[in-house]
DNA sequence: TTGTATGCGTTATCAC
DNA sequence: GTGATAACGCATACAA
């Protein structure tokens, strides 16, 4: 690798002038400029990273924690934080938690340490203390806090969604799969659908569920038909849930959306490949991915201001804005079709 | 954060006792090591990774570059690798290339700019210059190369047992579909395949395909039928090509498999859940993930080892050890049962 | 407009 | 056994 200082030789200057042409800070003259680009090229210097980010105490490097990339829910999210991080010269160092406490410390640690200037994170825990002391802006993705910025879907309208497309196709026995307690975004949805239940009087019955997991889905979904067989209606807490839903069905030999409805939750690709196709609430898991970093971007940015010039009133200053994006329901194949319906 | 200074002052020692201790090299007394693991634990000092990696010129990250982590063959890849770096206290710098020239090029700067010690990248020219250039190890996931260190699955027998499979469950007329011409993974199975059909004599067509998106194996889906209407077996060049095809038989009214076998490749998550779900050949992505980070850990180890000792004759040196994986043929419901078969 | 010198947090070399 | 101190590559304050 070759160095400021060789640079700086090539071109007969000093490392500081090569230094201020590099990041466009101070004055110098033209023709020096030149001498010194010229240099740049033909050793082809890159700047150390490592170098700059010890010194200034901050690096180009942000951190990003998903549960499980593995999880087809996540890469989109990722993909949308990568791009955008990309385009402002960010990159990314990246971990699965597995929404494991001590992996999520491990991870924390890892991220100051390498001196990153925010992070991204997808945790059931956004009120830990992991977080709490980061001194470094942090957006929570995909999970809501009271008091943290957070990015995320308008799940109890997502659930209400739910609900009452499935009515106003003409189920009459819904059944709800609750998802996991401790996962947030799943509650909201379950609640949401629970309530538009009841203020449309309708008959639902409640399986509860404590995964995502397929293999997990597939038994209750069997104790679903088992314990509800009348049901003809059925509001998963997501496209994996929903999958080990039409799977069952298959199986009894229930006709989609005929003998029973399904409507899953987050629209992941696999959705549209089934068989029926799925109809879910579409969670728009790249532009949340998006969201989130150029959030973590304003915040980066403004962090820096705010240490380094008197505070500016003209700016705005972003305290507290999370941000929910839509939801949307995707009508496909397994929900029966309805007139009045745009 | 606290610094190792701070520690010291705190322990009354000098920084470098403390760094002796931290780093278990050289002697310290027994008692001062006590005191300054306690300044450690009460100042909950954690080393600064960028200081190290500046002063070491390598630090405890690696690069790890795919092509697209929302095609869902690659996060089972990329979560291979992370679970083995992680165990060995490697954190991973990730990126997504989109097979761009361009795209690698930058993260290759941007690995070699915070002196990340090895490379994972699954690119279609392992030959580029920008990885002869790189003076860390590199590893090749998923892609050949001849005079590289790769991990990869045996693609050409893949598609040979693609197409004795499908033979010996009765197709007549037998249509490849190529793959990218660009993508030597792909390009191995279809000549895998291609041979195996010649030596038994089968009657085959191929059709030429150029992506690996949904999108557009749809047309070629259609393409195949209409051009090859009497078509009773299809060799896909992936999973998410199968599933188009599946998608388009079941427009066309063909049974599947009495009509029509199918056989996919890859063995994404998504292939067992697909109706009917789908026969195809595995490969193991996880594991191909976890050989490429073990082997690059040991190549990572080893050119330490070469740097600060003389040659050591009794530890193997790897110099060309590529890592071939076996793929399988998993059975489902796209094509029919055989007695024969164990 | 340019150069010198200092420090960022660590590790390693060398005296003591 | 332990402590100064130089060096890693860079950016900046300050002097010139």
């Amino acid at each position: 690798m070759t160095t400021i200082k060789q640079v700086a030789s090539y071109a007969g200057v000093s490392v500081a002038t090569v230094s201020r042409v590099i990041n466009e800070t101070g004055y110098v003259h033209e023709d020096t400029r030149r001498k010194v680009e010229a240099a740049v090229k033909q050793l082809n210097y890159k700047p150390n990273e490592v170098a700059r980010s010890l010194y200034k105490k901050k690096s180009r490097l942000i951190g990003l924690l998903l549960p499980d990339i593995t999880n087809p829910y996540f890469p989109l999210l990722a993909r949308g934080v990568e791009d955008r991080m990309q385009e402002n010269d960010f990159r990314i160092i990246f971990g699965n938690s597995d929404e494991d406490r001590q992996k999520e410390l491990d991870y924390m640690d890892t991220f100051t340490q390498n001196n990153v200037v925010g992070v991204i994170s997808s945790t059931n825990d956004p009120d830990a203390d992991c977080y709490a002391k980061l001194k470094i802006p942090v957006v929570f993705l995909d999970r809501t806090s009271s008091d943290s910025l957070s990015v995320y879907a308008d799940g109890a309208y997502g659930g209400r969604l739910a609900a009452q497309e499935m009515v106003a196709r003409g189920s009459k026995q819904i059944t709800v799969l609750q998802g996991p307690t401790h996962i947030r975004p799943a509650q909201d949805r379950f609640r949401g659908a629970v309530e538009e239940l009841q203020q449309s009087n309708i008959t639902y019955h409640v399986v509860e569920t404590t995964s995502f997991s397929f293999k997990d889905a597939e038994s209750w979904a069997k104790e679903l038909f088992r314990k509800h067989p009348d049901t003809d209606g059925v509001i998963a807490s997501n496209d994996i849930v929903a999958t080990a839903v039409i799977h069952e069905a298959h199986r009894l030999g229930k006709k989609i959306p005929d003998d029973v409805q399904i409507i899953g939750f987050d629209d992941i690709p696999l959705s549209s490949l089934l068989f029926p196709p799925l109809s879910t609430i579409r969670q728009p898991a790249y532009e949340m991915g998006w969201e989130a970093a150029g959030l973590l971007i304003q915040l980066i940015e403004q962090s820096q201001a705010t240490k380094s010039s008197t505070p500016n009133l003209h700016s705005k200053i972003l305290t507290h804005s999370s941000i929910q994006l839509p939801v949307k329901f995707i009508e496909r194949e397994t929900t029966r079709k309805v007139d009045y319906h745009g």
